[in-house]
DNA sequence: CTGTTAGCGCCTTCAG
DNA sequence: CTGAAGGCGCTAACAG
């Protein structure tokens, strides 16, 4: 069937006998007669015809493809997210473009403008920090953008953002109801948009419940990996004793895990421990890790609709979506009463680990 | 700087006074006088003007797009590779264009069709099965394809692949001087390509070295996946009884470890553990995970290189690469003399980041 | 219903 | 050194 060789519209014509206007008719379904439209076909198979998406382009003016961007390809959440807007985008007949930009508002900028190159016809952009310039850049681009995140109110964007607040509150709540006290939070750099908005959830969740928050309970890690999350969390437990932890994302909460299995501290009996993302990853573990689900796929997949609509219709009015937070509970933030497994490394709290055991009387 | 609608070379020829020709020239670095090309960045500047991607593929025959196809978009390792890939192909001035497909020959199949519409330069692919209809297809492939995995030897196309049994040789030979003698094997799926080399790795290993082996101690799991493995590890340890297991992938080897800790297992006490790939994983888990290093990374990276290098010289002898596996040694498969059993408790602080192998790099 | 034709925006000989 | 003109392969009027 198929030739090695490209073969053009001409091809097609000359072997079908008819012209290239009709070609592109049967191939595009539009009415065409029997005869053209079986002669065509015939010859068009016979020679692996498919049309060059290039010149379909330039001629039509879409290129049918997406770009995406996302700040952190080392994070699962972002993974997940991709892998779902891959899913809806080639449904609906587009290609994926990655652009993987680190988390510099500079190279986002950088993209912004090479996108008037016309490579797509659309971008979705999940910045981990937004500054006054990359603003700028996106209010002005000539094509559709949908941004995953906060943004400030006067841009004219479609946009999708989790609720980390409520989220916070979720996940503070819940360790509230099972006793916990001194609820300490490991957050992620705070000049990120994730990681000011779940530090104001912690601050206000805590407050409104009127819990204790010394500032030794607060760390920031430099960044939302594995490895600034152990340094943040040995930082946490030198200088203080809480007896449960918030992390700003999985990866951080799988650190801490970490970090105090180490310290021989149980988890959740000494200190509970809730995530935030509810990424693969935080079922991995032993115990595995309750974590605050902030719908990174429903994220994910309202975002590419609503680019897709927005280029099926660039007039639709601009439509900011807030997807609700949910818990998901697993081993690492519940004492399980019922004893019948034999726990393992049983590590008795000596004198070595005082200050930690007890005290909260979580038990 | 930059205006909104879209700017064309004429808009730029106008503004500068010049024909669009000199226009094109000066764009592209080519010999202009000074005033000319004084104007014309002026000009260019003035309106943002980037020359439309579409129209220039049309007319220089290039895209400036690779493709790349990966089976599992849930695997950690593809993810890294595909991260690698992204950095080297946008260095050398190509867009990525992600096809996810599943494991499916035949989604690929439709794939390498749809590359035929030109809207990529060359193609990265990395099939789970390698079928005869998709060799075929491979083979008919108008333009350039790197292959990461296994091929027939007759197949005339660049490839980089890894050394599955050599990796599995490490792997045993390391439980082996570590005194282990009743060694499991979890697999993935046998009809895949990796599943298929990993297992003839396993029994040439473990007859090389004389040792058991039993039918009880291999299994299969359905898939590459955590769920998988938590399944496939619950039956092999219903109906034997190793001393040490190596998994075909860290995720399976992740899903083991759960498994047995459950279960009161000690690893690597009881049990040692050694997965394969080598990924951010595992390190992650408690205790972190041998596992072997069958250089993802570097088979990322040659096939993107791979690939540019044929673009820009097709008529390059073909290339076939093998990436030599090295073991990275972690907490599972060692049993550490000094803290034995009891006393764990007392662990140093400094111990947060200790116990480090080089690797995957938990960035 | 079908063929002819004019571009989409750009690069690149070919004259001047 | 610069301008004019011819396509790259395709689609969408416009005639027939």
């Amino acid at each position: 069937m198929a030739e090695n060789r490209k073969s053009t519209l001409v091809l097609v014509a000359e072997r079908a006998g008819v012209s290239i206007a009709s070609v592109s008719r049967v191939l595009n379904g539009l009415p065409a007669s029997v005869s053209v439209t079986e002669r065509v076909q015939r010859a068009a198979e016979e020679l692996g015809y498919v049309a060059d998406a290039t010149a379909r382009s330039l001629k039509v003016g879409k290129t049918e493809q997406i770009a995406l961007a996302v700040a952190d390809v080392g994070n699962p959440v972002y993974v997940a997210m991709m892998h779902e807007i891959s899913r809806v985008v080639t449904d609906a007949g587009y290609r994926l473009v990655v652009s993987s930009t680190g988390s510099d508002p500079d190279e986002q900028i950088t993209l912004l403008s090479s996108l008037n190159r016309g490579y797509a016809d659309g971008l979705i952009l999940s910045p981990l920090r937004v500054t006054e310039p990359l603003i700028d850049q996106l209010g002005s681009s000539r094509l559709p953008i949908v941004v995953i995140g906060s943004l400030p109110a006067d841009v004219e964007l479609d946009s999708v953002r989790a609720d980390s607040a409520a989220g916070m509150g979720l996940a503070i709540k819940h360790l509230a109801k099972h006793g916990r006290a001194r609820i300490a939070f490991i957050n992620g750099p705070v000049d990120t948009v994730p990681g000011a908005a779940r530090l104001s959830g912690y601050t206000s969740a805590m407050h409104k419940r009127g819990m204790a928050m010394h500032g030794d309970l607060q760390v920031n890690a430099d960044d939302f990996t594995f490895a600034a999350g152990l340094t943040a969390t040995t930082t946490l437990l030198d200088q203080a004793t809480p007896d449960a932890i918030v992390c700003a994302n999985d990866l951080l909460a799988v650190a801490a895990l970490k970090v105090m299995l180490k310290r021989g501290l149980k988890v959740p009996e000494d200190i509970a421990l809730v995530g935030m993302d509810d990424t693969d990853i935080a079922e991995l573990t032993t115990p595995s890790i309750t974590s605050v689900n902030l719908g990174s796929i429903k994220r994910a997949r309202t975002a590419a609709k609503l680019l897709i609509r927005r280029l099926a219709d660039p007039d639709a009015p601009v439509k900011r979506v807030v997807i609700e937070p949910k818990l998901t509970v697993r081993e690492s933030s519940v004492v399980t009463h019922d004893a019948t497994e034999t726990k393992r490394a049983s590590a008795p709290p000596s004198s070595a680990t005082a200050g930690h055991a007890e005290g909260g009387g979580a038990r």
